[in-house]
RNA sequence: GGUCCGGUAGCUCAGCGGUUAGAGCAGGGGACUCAUAAUCCCUUGGUCGGGGGUUCGAAUCCCUCCCGGACUACCA
């Protein structure tokens, strides 16, 4: 027996959990439910990562305390898990006393080693809101070709990459106010003492994917690792730093110990000893995680493992991240859908088992197609495995399973034996193989019912014995299916177990027939999906007023009698406004109607469409907007737009662009949430805006 | 730009040096009626991205080109 922890990533307490979350919660509750079933001891803990500016600025902008705040926030996470049958052995929060003693004893360890040097980092900081700005909360003019409105590291426009203290113009995108550089000593851990123990443990080939260690090896181990730092001085939501007053863990140094942390309260919960779980050498480690915090857990956390003296992670699972219908998620397209949007209109066993069906030991972004989704879910699961069930479960609701197993031509031996690779498929997690297996075996049973012909059957009464046989197997093949599928789908488990009087629980179950047992009524163990509900449940989740929720309420336009304009005031949050400025300055802007009477795709580049802009009696212009993410460019052609028309030409990799569509939507770089300012019947190419 | 991963039937993918390249779904034809318009049988469909090479033999190995995607830490 196998005694294993298992971790996944600990969700940030700013946000709800949505689909792509799933993607890692259910992989890593059906690795755990499958240790289990197979007879290993695995325990499975998460906790609520609460700590940074982010948390700060959110509680303070909904205007309650942090702690409130994340106390609210981790409620919501664990109702939507459970709700999705994520089943932890303990759910924690980083904000814990156990948290705060265990970094406490991590820090004494790296200190001792020597690893901490303290350096003055200059950093921007906001007088108006009394913090320190983290990259994302600054927004400037780029030093290096002056596009205005860049985020605070790199450059949308040209890619240049700076430090938010070089941008001209610098703002906080908390108060609007202009940053002031301040010094403040950080912290900071340096990593590359370590470099020749993690060039080992990290290509020994046993603890990453190979295309990770790959990865680690020539973008970081091949020259010396950089300082980490870690910590950030006050105002800070977080632990203080116990030798450093007024000085904070950096978040990212406080939440994987929270792993450790939330072991410990499992611990203390169940009588158990935490170093035999985390400093023990039978005890192995797996973390599962998403690609995006790689480089944390792969390098920095294994090093504070080893300095603390803690056991190393046996394995690190990185996952893709998850797209709908082959993009990334999108609030306006509607995919970012909330877990409890998608279960007001869906069964998580749809999920669960489409996950399933997708998931391989690769990093490998995962895509939900909707029409895969609903197929794959429809046919796989209701269509032939359920079916079994439904088919043949009333026919010996009266006489029960057979006392001894009859012969089915070998059916369930074969399939039997097909559980080591089964087995093999999950312990790898390679589900998408264990359910290609799985569905196979019911590819065969059903063909079995067919030929036996049980509704013939049961018209003789002097074949009721051949029919009872014939149910038999077919609910034992059935029920073999449910077992291999019961760390993917525990809720069938529990209908198949309910029916057949014998609850699911190990995986045994599948190697050896079940007889003799009654058989209760048969009920619906799983409903068809409908397309029309994932339809729903995309449309709810778009916001109001979307180039997609126009499209698919055209005629919405007109606001009726009943429409409430409750808008939030996330979006003005999100980008305060602007110094003032004379009516003169305005004037400077020349803005006018333009017809887009070309547009085509620019095939190299990612964000930019080529728009002809007619500014009406053979005026045009050429224009280059980033707004491919958003816009088809049949979707433009022949509509008013309007244009910044004496904007200075500038040369851009594709050509020179003289002059710019005025398009709203949030700040940052991202572009597929941009809408173009468009102009009211009557105007015409020409017109100017005053 | 660099690194990595892919490109096999309409779709999702399996096969990764050895008999005429497979599955599921979709499409076409038929059967059945126990079952959630479920199931079963038959069937159409592919110069395995292009080109070159190694080999008795290549979808599988090597080279090269083309196409798609991801990543590119000092954000959380």
């Amino acid at each position: 027996m196998r005694r294993i922890l298992v971790t996944s990533a600990l969700p940030y307490a700013n946000g709800d959990i949505h689909i792509g979350h799933l993607v890692e919660y259910i992989q890593t509750d059906i690795w755990v439910r499958f240790q289990n079933l197979v007879g290993n001891r695995c325990v499975y803990v998460c906790a609520d990562d609460t700590h940074g500016t982010a948390v700060m600025i959110s509680a303070g902008k909904a205007g309650v305390s942090e702690s409130k705040f994340i106390a609210e926030m981790q409620r919501a996470h664990e109702r939507d898990f459970a709700a999705f049958d994520i089943k932890f052995d303990n759910y924690g929060s980083t904000n814990s006393r156990e948290n705060r003693a265990l970094c406490e004893r991590f820090w004494k360890s790296i200190r001792a080693a020597g690893l901490v040097r303290e350096r003055d980092v200059e950093q921007l900081y906001d007088p108006e809101a009394k913090t320190f700005l983290p990259d994302r909360f600054v927004r400037g003019t780029c030093p290096k070709c002056g596009s205005v409105d860049e985020p605070g590291d790199n450059c949308s426009k040209c890619g240049h990459h700076y430090s938010p203290s070089e941008l001209i113009h610098p703002r906080s995108t908390l108060s609007g106010a202009t940053p002031v550089l301040r010094n403040a000593p950080h912290l900071f851990i340096e990593l590359e003492q370590l470099h020749d123990f993690l060039d080992e443990w990290t290509q020994s080939g046993k603890h990453l994917q190979p295309e990770i260690a790959n990865y680690l090896k020539g973008h970081f181990l091949g020259e010396p690792l950089r300082d980490w730092d870690i910590s950030r001085p006050a105002p800070y939501f977080g632990f203080e730093i116990p030798d450093s007053p007024g000085n904070y863990w950096y978040v990212w140094f406080d939440a994987p110990i929270g792993y450790i942390a939330s072991t410990h309260q499992w611990c203390e919960r169940n009588g158990e000893k935490l170093d035999d779980w985390w400093r023990s050498e039978d005890c192995e480690i797996h973390h599962f995680i998403g690609k995006d915090i790689t480089y944390f857990h792969t390098l920095f956390w294994p090093g504070m493992l080893k300095t603390a003296g803690f056991t190393l992670p046996t394995q690190v699972h990185i996952h893709g991240f998850l797209t709908v219908d082959g993009e990334k998620m999108s609030k306006s397209k509607g995919t970012f859908v909330a877990a409890k949007t998608y279960l007001k209109h869906l069964d998580p066993t749809y999920l669960r088992y489409f996950y399933a069906s997708k998931l391989s030991s690769r990093v490998e972004d995962l895509d939900l197609a909707v029409d895969e989704f609903v197929a794959k879910v429809n046919t796989d699961l209701v269509n032939k495995v359920v079916n079994l069930a439904s088919r043949t479960a009333k026919f010996v609701e009266a006489t029960g399973l057979s006392a001894t197993y009859p012969d089915d031509g070998g059916l369930f031996a074969d399939a039997a034996q097909l559980g080591d690779e089964i087995r093999e498929a999950y312990d790898a997690t390679d589900y998408s193989r264990a359910v290609r297996l799985i569905v196979g075996l019911a590819d065969r049973a059903n063909p079995y019912v067919e030929e036996r012909k049980p509704w013939e059957l049961r018209k003789d009464p002097k074949k009721a014995r051949e029919l009872q046989d014939v149910c038999t197997v077919a609910l034992n093949l059935f029920r073999q299916i449910v077992v291999y599928l019961s760390p993917v789908l525990p809720r069938l488990a529990e209908q198949a177990g309910e029916l057949l009087n014998d609850p699911i629980k190990l995986w045994n179950q599948s190697q050896k027939p079940l007889v003799g047992t009654k058989v209760n009524k048969f009920t619906h163990m799983l409903r068809r999906v409908e397309e029309k509900d994932v339809h729903a449940m995309i449309e709810e989740s778009k916001p109001a007023g979307s180039p997609a929720a126009e499209a698919a309420s055209p005629g919405a336009e007109s606001i009726g009698a009943g429409a409430q304009w409750n808008d939030s005031g996330d979006a003005l949050a999100a980008e305060p406004l602007v110094p003032e400025c004379t009516i003169e300055d305005f004037a400077k802007v020349d803005l006018r109607v333009a017809r887009v009477i070309a547009a085509e795709d620019v095939p190299e580049a990612k964000k930019l469409l080529k728009l002809t802009l007619s500014l009406g009696g053979g005026t045009t212009k050429n224009v280059f907007a980033g707004i491919k993410e958003s816009y088809e460019p049949e979707q433009l052609v022949g509509r008013l737009v309007v244009c910044v028309a004496n904007l200075a030409p500038r040369k851009m990799k594709f050509g020179v662009s003289e002059g710019m569509v005025t398009a709203a939507g949030p700040p940052g770089k991202d572009t597929k949430e941009v809408f173009i300012v468009t102009v009211a019947e009557g105007a015409v190419p020409g017109h100017r805006v005053h």
